[in-house]
DNA sequence: TCTTGACTATACGGTAACCGGATACTTTAT
DNA sequence: ATAAAGTATCCGGTTACCGTATAGTCAAGA
């Protein structure tokens, strides 16, 4: 709305739309935003409607489209196809924001989870009531080869990829109850992601029941150590291990430097003798 | 976890992280994430950990941070650090999603805006009943310079910015009484802005009553065409004009190109003589 | 009317975070 | 041993600008 054509200049409209002047030179150099009024010395003379087209630009831009294509929708406009793409482009920030959700919900957990790992104790065992929990696995990689191996990382990632169940949940390796006691620690049966609702695919199920828990600090290549201290506290205390061993990388590259900070977490369902 | 050092090559981490080869060469040029092992050709070997890294990195470039800062971060950390830095991301996370859900909304109205403008008759003026709407106005501008027009039109702008009032309604022109007996039809006394709820600032209302409906197809240029044909209908139905002319482009350069092709409601409230 | 200071345009270079292609070399499976 | 598939490096290009230098222009006051 105006009464007659009041114009602004480039620094004007720059500030108005709270752009530096580059950008609109840039806008009229690719035909995406050209002034209403160009004096013959190139002085640029931009109308108040143009600040609206701006915000358009503006908000295109924020929900993905390039300038280019910005342009091309701008000049081959009816109020049908600004409808259709604007429905289009409503529904990709829909899913945006999901994506956002997730992402901060991932934060949280991983938040929670150096929170956690701050207030303890790596020196200590302790013998903990834990609830059911639901995890998705991978192939079984027990004995497998190396390439073997790598391939079922692989498709295990990429599955939890595709389906979206990484929310911020460390990647657990489980380890048989008869690897712990033939002391072969570093032969996983299966990769495993926690999982908060047992949804669609049939989940592994982490029995509730008493567990030994314990913290080993530094390279899983030192691992045994741990699981020797954690047996002898078990055959003090007058327990026995009744289950495989859950292992998971509370601490790692992601929140420390250097394998030798790094803290795994070992769960290990047991029974009194 | 992992039981031994098993290696992925670039193309296969690549594919794992679901990245081009590019991207991880890129990584390793700027520091960001160097593989674990470079043979002696030069060849790039990753680990399974540096996958959790990697989608870290991710993350981080998810909710804004440069990869130069992703890389101090990820070097210079300790827990504390980490938790400090996701939870201002966090916060930042937040209002990007807020941000984007506001948006949407101004997607919305535009729609609305738009379908409705395409189901309307231009040559047809209508009586209606009309709820209370609430409006921000910017300063006087009746009888203003150039000048002043310019400085009103920016403040008023940058104000509904910074307020955050602009949800996809059009701006729209507030032409008094006076001015529309006079045929003074350019002479704007107001710019106006509709807002959804009452809110802090007093608000103008624009009262409930009987409006007479028009649409102006075409530049505002020859808008007195529409006010006189407007003015005609009216004497023949029995109404009278009793207030002031909410002006409102709802079909501009964005969804149409060409002046001639925009489209400005008109609504006055009226009286039956 | 002239001067001065604030503003403007153009040109050129640079930035981030990659992408794609060309070329030459390695690995690996047969 | 050989071929197919994979890899590294170099180089240029991309997008959406930002900064700076230079030169020209505008508008307000003396």
């Amino acid at each position: 709305m105006e009464s007659t054509k009041k114009l602004f200049t480039t620094g004007e409209f720059a500030d108005l739309c709270g752009v530096k002047k580059q950008t609109l030179f840039h806008y009229d150099d690719i035909g995406l935003l050209k002034p209403e009024y160009k004096n013959e010395n190139g002085y640029r003379y931009y109308s108040v409607q143009q600040a609206e087209v701006f915000s358009v630009i503006e908000m295109l831009k924020e929900i993905g489209m390039v300038l280019a294509e910005i342009k091309d929708f701008l000049h081959f406009k009816t109020p049908e196809e600004t409808i259709e793409l604007l429905t289009e482009k409503e529904e990709m920030m829909e899913k945006k924001i999901v994506k956002m959700q997730r992402t901060q919900q991932i934060i949280q957990n991983k938040k929670r989870q150096i929170e956690e790992a701050l207030r303890l104790n790596f020196d200590w065992f302790t013998i903990e009531m834990m609830e059911t929990e639901y995890y998705v696995l991978s192939k079984n990689i027990l004995n497998c080869s190396d390439n073997e191996f790598t391939k079922s990382v692989m498709s295990f990632i990429k599955y939890t990829k595709k389906e979206e169940l990484d929310i911020g949940y460390p990647i657990g390796g489980l380890i048989l109850q008869e690897q712990i006691e033939a002391e072969d620690y570093w032969n996983y049966s299966h990769f495993y992601m926690r999982v908060d609702q047992p949804g669609l695919v049939q989940p592994f199920i982490k029995k509730s029941g008493i567990y030994v828990v314990g913290y080993h600090k530094g390279s899983y290549l030192t691992i045994q150590e741990t699981y020797r201290k954690m047996k002898k506290y078990l055959s003090k205390e007058g327990y026995r291990i009744c289950g495989d061993s859950f292992e998971e990388y509370v601490i790692d590259e992601v929140s420390v430097s250097g394998e030798d900070n790094y803290v795994t977490k070992i769960m290990i369902q047991v029974e009194e003798k």
